[in-house]
RNA sequence: GCCGGAGUGGCGGAAUCGGCAGACGCGCUGGAUUCAAAAUCCAGUUGGGGUAAAUCCCAGUGUGGGUUCGAGUCCCACCUUCGGCACCA
């Protein structure tokens, strides 16, 4: 019996495809190519948990685009490999007592084998695995290139790519060395570098995660204080952390966006990350300082006649606050002063009456976590520190307060309190009884709420200024007068690179050792020639609950050794994060062979960009944002031709479980019990409820399933999950029905970036239209799997030609704009139209074979074959559209009345408005619906619609 | 709270430029085939009304308003929902 046999069908051309290496990919092109693409997926963490349904979306986008150019004759770059550091192997290492790389290789052999089976196109000659030692070797070599790379935001060049830009990353030796720094001689020198440098060391206080044993990123914890993996509490802690500076490139990555064609709502997300505003930085003159001698000597007037004179300082006085504003339009309404707790003028401003009660607060805020800082304590708290500071506006005296609703990270620390502009502010000055002024009012006497904008009042001589007017005027005066400059924030921070952990690629650093064997916090590079720093084999990487990194009890012949110099030298123990290698696998995809270089520059110039970047929209600001800035260090230092490494890139939606639905029974008045059903459950069924009203049903024994006015019923599907039992295991959907049907259905699901439920009802449809294709070619009844007889070299129908342009040009334009449920349902109506007509014109069905191979590949190579063709289709060219055989002699249009659809005409497909006009005029129905009635307007559309607008 | 996306039959969704709302699939109903079933094929399927018949009538794309000869599509306000950010001055 010659049935749709998917299974025998899939595996026979997966091993011609392998056995034929049809899809490897030489970087030469080859002859009459009409182009490159480069269509990536973001790759896979190879989870112990295999492939999960969500990968195979993205993946069979993908899939259906490289196919369908390579049939147009594109020459296409399309490569898999396996971002395969991280926490998950190395905790289940420690869990199991198993190596993470025996893990890790056990996982990727599985979802290698997965991918196979799906039958994607990729060249598995190119395939990477972030935890390779050839890998990592350059994954080291590039943060070498950041160590050695200082950004000078004030440079101005030409890129290979013809754009003008100011602000470059450039090499360490041309950091210029301030006199007053060289004099200081060589260490001096270093640690001015070192100052500079795009990787660097900080103390700062850092996310520590004790039940992961690690420090995390910004990035990496969530709103609510927890870690984005386990959920775990992150606690503040000072820490020697390595970090990277990101936030030099904080300008280029907001305005390089403006390059790429990537979707609004993740540039927005990416903005929003960076989040720049632009405003002021305002110098207060701190009125007395308690402990004379620190440079507090002098007049206000005098300090004011100074400024005037030397202008606004880079750093400012030891008694000046210095704060940041996006409204120096409302310095007038500034009514006290606030600094974050860490803020270091805090020890030399507060008074003595007030320094017990200042110590206790900044102590207590030290110890609070994020999550103590935002949500639980959303109550405002703070201390006077008995100090004041003089408004450089009106010179009005105002408080100084310590508060932690100021962060020390963003801006200068401190801010000027405005309460009646500042939600914020007026919440702290209604606790602590501060002063309100109000100095913007809307000239209509509407709300403008407490940002909106207006015109100025109690604010000397800018009284009716407009608030955008009044913040130019004033930032330029403040300038002329030293006490101000316009100002750039970001709420962008350094991104923290360094983790406590042993599965992750090590740092190619030294440390220098003093004579007693202590950290002198200089630092050497591990030369290139010595990479890779590959992990050292070590028996227990279990972390011990303290900052220690596990490489620091690796073997002391990996840990120390001593320099050419005489130096003691003592390996960075810390490793990089999971992020690292996935900032780059796409340029090395281009070249993996490369024992040279991390990539060949023809190669590089060649490839790049990435045409089309498809994978999950969790990856919108963290792996695409530190790529784009890995990426642009390396463009900035001459090693990749473009500035943007992903020229397009589409997000694809959610897979959730099946819907489930639910019933709320009334038992008896205003009582209902909750129970889960199977969808369409009757009338009758007994189901176990869930939340029984203990009164009336007793837990446990169900109840019988009504369907009236008193049950509602609830549908929701939710995120697939172990604990509640909805995932969809893709191994199941081959074994029961082809990989071919799970490519199609879950493009057929809805639009690619949409959320959608999972249905296996679905799937079963798209099966059954694949075993429909199917019986077009080959007739069931035989004894063997042959070309149908029906299927004859006939010349086919004028409407059947049509049907066949219509859909070659459907489908193709749905490819090129990844609509792909369109696309299918575009053939299921071709196959609808073909099925059950006989002859069956080859000349039709040939190129539908052809339509259908990049989303079932297997059954239409099958198919190709059946029909004669000894090559695989996978270069045969893509059917064209001939535009002449769409056209048809006459087209049915809608005839309206007063925009009512009241009647159909056919009309021919080139009539004018008047003769379209005369032809609805003529129509029977149309002379009905007009009777008795003046025309005042007749509005006809030449091959849409013609509309009568009557009385 | 702020920013963004989305609301269309019983369900997933289609309508690419403001021009026939509901393509295609699921589900359901009826029929054919069959001893019976599976599989397959055919027909119907937004709701309401109406007819001997239908190429009939009315309503209809979250709600309320508006622009237009004409609105699922554009504008204003609101509701619901999903996602992101969240003391960023």
């Amino acid at each position: 019996m010659p049935r749709y046999d998917a299974k025998r069908i899939e595996q026979k051309w997966q091993q011609v495809w392998e056995d034929r290496g049809t899809f490897v990919t030489p970087n030469d092109p080859p002859a009459g190519s009409t182009g490159k693409r480069y269509v990536l997926d973001m790759f896979p963490y190879p989870s112990g948990a295999g492939l999960h349904v969500g990968h195979p979306e993205g993946y069979t986008a993908t899939d259906i685009t490289c196919r369908y150019w390579r049939m147009k004759g594109e020459h296409v770059l399309h490569p898999m490999g396996w971002d395969a550091f991280g926490l998950p192997a190395e905790q289940h290492a420690i869990k199991t007592g198993t190596h993470p790389s025996v893990t890790t290789y056990a996982n990727i052999d599985n979802f290698r084998r997965q991918l196979k089976m799906l039958g994607f196109s990729y060249d598995w000659s190119r395939e990477v695995s972030t935890t390779d030692e050839d890998y990592y070797r350059w994954t080291q070599w590039i943060f070498l290139q950041l160590y050695g790379t200082w950004y000078d935001p004030t440079f101005e060049w030409t890129g290979p790519d013809g754009k003008q830009r100011v602000g470059k990353g450039r090499p360490i030796a041309e950091l210029p060395i301030p006199e007053e720094v060289r004099s200081q001689g060589d260490i001096a020198v270093r640690r001015h570098q070192d100052s500079h440098r795009l990787a660097y060391q900080s103390e700062a206080a850092v996310n520590w995660c004790p039940a992961l044993g690690t420090v995390l990123a910004n990035e990496e914890v969530m709103a609510d204080g927890t870690s984005e993996v386990g959920g775990h509490p992150v606690e503040r802690r000072p820490l020697r952390q390595w970090m990277l500076r990101i936030t030099a490139y904080a300008e280029r990555l907001l305005s390089e966006l403006d390059e790429v064609d990537w979707p609004e709502s993740i540039k927005l997300l990416q903005r929003n990350w960076i989040g720049k505003s632009v405003g002021a930085e305002v110098d207060f003159r701190v009125e007395t300082t308690p402990t004379p001698g620190d440079g507090s000597a002098g007049s206000f007037d005098a300090w004011r006649t100074s400024r005037a004179q030397s202008g606004f300082p880079a750093v400012p006085e030891a008694d000046v606050l210095r704060v940041y504003t996006t409204r120096p339009d409302t310095l007038y309404g500034a009514t006290y002063m606030v600094v974050a707790p860490e803020h270091a003028i805090v020890d030399r401003i507060t008074t003595a009456e007030q320094r017990a009660a200042v110590d206790a607060y900044r102590k207590m805020a030290s110890l609070k976590s994020d999550l103590d800082r935002t949500d639980l304590a959303k109550e405002k708290t703070g201390v006077f520190t008995g100090a004041y500071a003089i408004n450089p506006v009106n010179e009005e005296r105002i408080p100084i307060w310590v508060a932690d609703y100021v962060l020390i990270s963003y801006g200068t620390g401190a801010i000027m309190a405005v309460p009646a502009h500042d939600e914020r502010d007026l919440e702290f000055a209604q606790t602590f009884d501060l002063k309100v002024i109000e100095v913007v009012e809307n000239p209509d006497g509407e709300n403008i709420g407490f940002t909106g904008l207006g015109t100025a009042i109690n604010s000397g001589e800018y009284n009716g200024t407009a608030t955008a007017e009044f913040k130019q005027r004033i930032t330029a005066d403040l300038a002329k007068a030293g006490m101000g400059r316009e100002a750039v924030n970001y709420r962008l921070r350094d991104w923290l690179f360094s983790r406590q952990r042993y599965w992750g690629e090590p740092f190619p650093l030294w440390h220098e050792l003093d004579a007693d064997g202590n950290l002198t916090g200089m630092i050497r590079a591990v030369p290139e020639s010595e990479l890779p720093v590959t992990l050292p084999e070590m028996e227990d990487f279990k972390p011990k609950g303290t900052p220690e990194p596990p490489l620091s009890w690796a073997p002391d012949d990996w840990l120390y050794a001593t320099a050419a110099d005489g130096t003691r030298l003592k390996r960075e123990t810390n490793s990089m994060p999971q992020w690292a290698g996935s900032c780059w696998y796409y340029l090395r995809f281009c070249d993996n062979q490369n024992g040279e270089s991390f990539i060949d520059p023809a190669v590089e110039k060649y490839w790049l960009p990435v045409d089309l970047y498809i994978g999950g929209a969790e990856h919108a600001v963290l792996h695409l944002l530190y790529s784009r800035f890995w990426h642009k260090v390396l463009f900035d230092r001459g090693h990749v031709s473009c500035a943007e490494p992903f020229k397009r890139l589409v997000n694809q939606g959610m897979i959730l479980g099946e819907t489930e639905f639910r019933v709320h029974q009334e038992v008896a008045t205003g009582r209902y019990v909750t129970a889960d059903v199977a969808e369409g459950a009757e009338e009758g069924t007994i189901v176990e409820e869930k939340l029984a009203d203990t009164d009336v049903v007793k837990k446990g024994e169900g109840f019988v399933l009504r369907s009236d006015e008193s049950v509602k019923v609830e549908a929701r599907a939710f995120k697939m999950s172990k604990s509640r039992g909805n995932v969809i295991n893709p191994d199941d959907i081959v074994q029961n029905y082809g990989a071919d049907s799970l490519r199609l259905y879950e493009m057929f699901m809805g639009p690619l970036e949409q959320t959608k439920p999972w249905s296996m009802s679905g799937v079963e449809g798209v099966h059954r239209f694949l075993a429909r294709v199917w019986r077009m070619f080959v007739d069931e009844r035989a004894d063997d799997v042959q070309l149908s007889a029906d299927v004859q070299s006939v010349s086919p129908t004028d409407e059947q030609e049509r049907l066949l342009h219509k859909t070659i040009k459907a489908v193709s334009d749905d490819i090129e704009r990844l609509g792909f449920n369109t696309a299918i349902s575009r053939m299921m109506e071709f196959t609808n139209a073909f099925t059950g007509h006989s002859p069956r014109p080859r000349a039709c069905l040939e190129p539908f074979v052809l339509l259908l191979a990049p989303f079932a590949p297997h059954v239409a190579e099958e198919l190709w074959q059946l029909l004669g063709h000894g090559e695989s289709l996978t270069y045969a060219p893509w059917p064209k559209c001939d535009e002449s055989k769409l056209v048809e002699s006459e087209v049915e249009v809608p005839v309206q009345v007063n925009g009512k659809l009241r009647a159909k005409i056919r009309v021919p497909a080139d009539a004018d408005a008047k003769t379209m006009q005369s032809l609805a005029e003529a129509d029977v129905q149309v002379q009905g619906q007009l009777a008795e009635k003046t025309i005042v307007k007749v509005i006809a559309v030449p091959g849409r619609m013609v509309n009568f607008v009557v009385r």
